[in-house]
DNA sequence: CGAAATTTTGATCACGTTCAACTTCAGTGG
DNA sequence: CCACTGAAGTTGAACGTGATCAAAATTTCG
């Protein structure tokens, strides 16, 4: 059995590694290296926790099918949703760095992972500094989500917010081929949605009625249709920078000098 | 003049090593390897670009000393502040790893920075993983300041969000010795602050001011002293998760094996 | 000292929350 | 098979918060 896998090490292919792809080049070691940390698969059915707020957590797990969201309960009963987990995300990244996670994480659907120890990964870093570099590339294309959504809540309208959330989790999942080119399964509740944008859930709804109206997309069965994508994209100043790959280490000549 | 910098290399000391130092074992040769990446150090004056929204950016700014924000301008003429920078951060982490920045940054006040190329500093990456995990450390760190931010102004209430802010970036400046137990100093003006939180600057001034009445704190001459802490804390739901430090790499008896 | 930036205060009003009722739908057991 | 249950989506009315606009007071700086 781990024969066989180490023979189809090569094309082992996860929405992790494809989304690593887009900025690291993977050798099949690479790859070896990273299926070996995997400690098992497990599958998480809607509404578990996958973290919750105040304990420890040194996990992390590989979202290989379904979507989570990381959020946080205040003493009011509010909820904020600091960010949707999809396929080829991490759980735990933030979480295992701390004393104990200051984010409670819940499956919005069934879920498939891979986990793998904290240390154990932390480990291969040292001895793949290509790894630990890629752990800083995702750290900070999360930063640059979390950014966007502070923009989306501190000054961009409802409407706007709402479109802007779309349009990212729609590019989000086309980057780990989980969406079509204009539509997308978006099987995640309205009140979770209002959650994260800062919304009360009937005016979310208010506001996805009007995009309705306006024939920007279409919502039905849990899944959103964009009828009018450049429409959405100029309502929401949607810009997608995109990342740039990690550069791979030059020659070393001059190392003593420094 | 060099040697002597040279000389005192292991005794070698910034904001950004300090706050390294919390979460990771520098030796003198981490230090002396830090310090010969710095290209320059330069001096900003306050109100000066640092980075423009929509420019290449290829250069990591250490600041040692000042202050500068983050932030995006819309097309209807609003801004969002997605961060405060203080001395240890470092400007450019995100802007430099994609094509062009997406943020601008300003300076807040005069500032003095420490410039290296960011290609140097991802190649002592490969060289020395340490410092690969550092980053991503710093990244993360940057990741849950932001997530908070998402919580304050999805959430709280403004009064709630002003309190928090001021207890966070307390909390920031503890970390690097650039403030007192109970007081700091904030040369940052109301529009900066209430671009930050997504407010209005009448209703900030007015928290401020419930603030003071309340007698949780004192504002005067651009610096902030708390009077009382523990209600303040109360208020924004203040609790300080702290960073785990970065794991030493364990021996590697069964590499092979793996 | 004069000009500009910043802080403070006030009055008005729109937006989005809150609360409530009602609808729709999927799952479940009688 | 259909009534029952609970979750999710939809709609409406009323209220309150925080934005907006405006102006004065104060500080900072050239």
């Amino acid at each position: 059995m781990p024969g066989t896998i180490r023979k189809l090490t090569g094309r082992w292919e996860t929405p992790f590694t494809t989304r690593l792809k887009h900025f690291v080049d993977l050798t099949p070691d690479d790859l070896a290296a990273l299926r070996g940390l995997i400690e098992y698969e497990a599958l998480v059915e809607k509404r578990r926790d996958l973290v919750v707020d105040g304990y420890p957590c040194t996990k992390l797990s590989f979202i290989k099918e379904g979507m989570a969201a990381r959020y946080r309960v205040l003493r009011n009963g509010k909820r904020q949703v600091v960010d949707v987990l999809i396929p080829g995300d991490v759980v735990g990244l933030p979480g295992s760095f701390q004393d104990r996670a200051s984010f409670s994480v819940i499956a919005l659907t069934d879920m498939k992972i891979e986990v793998c120890a904290l240390d154990a990964f932390i480990n291969v870093c040292y001895r793949r500094p290509k790894f630990a570099l890629a752990l800083s590339w995702l750290a900070v294309e999360h930063g640059n989500h979390s950014a966007e959504r502070i923009v989306d809540i501190g000054r961009r309208t409802p409407i706007e917010r709402l479109a802007h959330f779309l349009l990212e989790l729609h590019r989000r999942l086309m980057m780990v081929g989980r969406a079509e080119p204009t539509a997308f399964d978006l099987p995640i509740s309205q009140e979770v949605m209002s959650d994260t944008l800062g919304l009360s859930v009937p005016h979310l709804n208010r506001m996805l009625t009007r995009l309705r109206n306006e024939r920007m997309l279409i919502v039905a069965d849990r899944r959103v249709q964009f009828t009018d994508i450049r429409a959405l994209e100029v309502l929401a100043h949607f810009q997608s920078a995109t990342l740039a790959r990690i550069p791979a280490p030059i020659q070393r000549e001059q190392e003593l000098i420094a």
